[in-house]
DNA sequence: CTGAAAGCGCTTACAG
DNA sequence: CTGAAAGCGCTTACAG
């Protein structure tokens, strides 16, 4: 087992060229007959060149690596299941093109912030997925001070200063409130996610603005941190209220999750007394009883989508905004007819 | 906003002195005057000279980043909240020492395998995490063919290839126990992680170690996958079988939370019929009603101590095993005395 | 198409 | 202590 790395020069010299030429038949650009770009390869792959990353880094000026900067709210990531399985679609892509993920966690805004300027100072990464985009994010500013090439997760519709995926939830939140319509029930509530975020917003929205189609009144809504504990926290303040709702939309499942076991515990039964929809469908929600009906989103399927862009974009090719399969309905035992 | 890059040349140049002695200035390495050192730190500030961490990597041969793979078994990893809890910890860390974390992300064995043998081709890391430990782990010949430095996470007692890390649960299971036994139990179940993880092993084996110590007998063993749902079915085999547990010990909170709730399912009352403790220690536990009796271990902290670990064998300070302080025992609503 | 050379921006011996 | 120079291993103009 040798110690001395295979370096293009080695190649170069087996094969009997110079090592510009080797670059350019490895790495498939032109400038190199078809027959000096088969030998060179079938040198380089007898020697086991690996051309350094570093080396390539240096002259190419790119570092072959994207960034995920997260803020850390612990309860929240803890138990979030977007943040794994972005993950794996996001790797899935990256390997398969060279890319590395590059993951920073920052403990707070001006953490998060100083991890951005790191990381662009350092010029660690190509590019950077934008997600958790907040109303007036601050973010948006500094990447464009920072010049990094950026994705977004899910911002509003329409104009946005980047690239962007989206995976709407209209639909779907349109199909529960008929379904909750359909099924007898006038009288709603909504569980949102804390009012900084554009998600939030956007299911809130897109809640009442079906209720509101449907000729229904918007009923009460309830501000949330996405926690379990703050969806136990908002079944307490609605059991305890003049008119408890016979529908509940929660922006997300772990709040239902926590909003089922707190409304049951003070003696509403499910879905006989009252029916509860989440958003995410993660696997918990299948295990609770009664199983949660949600809205299933697809977070590999966002991941996998975002990554693409965002290679084409650090190299340079069009992109535009896309979008993946909407948001689905999953109605489960959380939900049901109405009873008088 | 000049777009021309300050490099060390320029440091350089403005401070009157060579680049050899600029990069000593800065690096605090010997072979400079104070004064020299002084002047040079000035310039470099005044000029907002951010070193090439490209050009570093190259000469220094170094990535100035460590590497954590998985192997994404999704129903896991999703609920899993070791996995973000520790690399926050990890960030901590590394982010005041200059490093990044490259997050990889396999989808089965030859995959993940692939993965560190793409790091290691790439030197994209100096070092990485070796967690989730298997018996016979084949990674630990991989990481040293690879010659990659690595820290191990919780590996057994005793001599191990790697610089290890360990939180110990052997106390916090013996304490367990005696509670079990002060409290009138004398039927005892175990629901284990999958047998080919040395963690599961461990647990296991401390938990039988500490009823013989008690002159308890071991009771069964049934063997889960860390769900949520292979508690629920480790519970309705458990209620089926001839002479029920009242005293059950989950290899995790997420198989615990499963046990409780299909257990409730099948009309036993916890604390009064059975008592259900897990391990762990996350947030959903304390969600649960009754609350979850369980081992609390510190994913934070043993990540902060890895990675403090991993930086000094990278940079060759002397370093040896580590322990973080014990995994504790808390007792709450989930466990209980024995009732006849 | 092919090759010699400069350049990326540092670190690290090595003279002075 | 200080500086000129080689070297890390590629990519990229630029001649030929």
């Amino acid at each position: 087992m040798s110690n001395k790395r295979v370096t293009i020069v080695d190649v170069a010299a087996q094969a009997g060229v110079a090592i510009s030429s080797v670059s350019a038949a490895l790495n498939d650009r032109a400038g190199v007959s078809e027959e000096t770009r088969v030998r060179v390869k079938q040198v380089a792959s007898e020697l086991g060149f690996k051309p350094s990353l570093r080396a390539r880094s240096l002259s190419s000026k790119k570092s072959f690596a994207v960034g995920l900067v997260v803020e850390r709210i612990p309860e929240i990531l803890e138990t979030d299941p977007f943040f794994a399985s972005f993950i794996g679609g996001v790797e899935a892509v990256l390997s398969s093109c060279g890319y590395a993920l590059v993951l920073e966690m920052g403990r707070d805004k001006a953490d998060t912030e100083q991890r951005y300027r790191q990381l662009a100072a350092d010029r660690r990464v190509d590019g950077v997925f934008l997600s958790e985009i907040e109303i007036d994010d601050y973010r948006i500013d500094l990447l464009r001070e920072l010049q990094l090439p950026a994705v977004a997760l899910n911002p509003d519709e329409g104009d946005f200063p980047f690239v962007a995926v989206r995976q709407s939830g209209e639909n779907a939140i349109r199909q529960l409130v008929r379904y909750f319509v359909d099924n007898g029930h006038t009288n709603f509530v909504h569980v949102a996610g804390p009012h900084q975020y554009v998600h939030s917003r956007q299911r809130r929205t897109a809640w009442l603005a079906a209720l509101h189609e449907s000729g229904q009144d918007g009923g009460a809504v309830y501000e949330g941190d996405f926690t379990y504990e703050s969806g136990q926290r908002a079944a307490a303040a609605m059991a305890h209220s003049l008119q408890p709702a016979t529908a509940v939309f929660c922006a997300n499942d772990l709040m239902a999750l926590g909003f089922l076991a707190q409304v049951q515990d003070e003696g509403f039964a499910v879905p006989r007394d009252i029916s509860v929809a989440g958003y995410d469908g993660i696997q918990l929600g299948n295990y609770v009883r009664p199983n949660l009906t949600t809205l299933k989103t697809t977070p590999r399927a966002i991941a996998a989508e975002s990554a693409r862009l965002l290679i084409d974009l650090i190299e340079h090719r069009p992109v535009s905004d896309s979008r993946v399969s909407d948001v689905e309905l999953m109605v489960r035992g959380s939900t049901g007819r109405r009873h008088l």
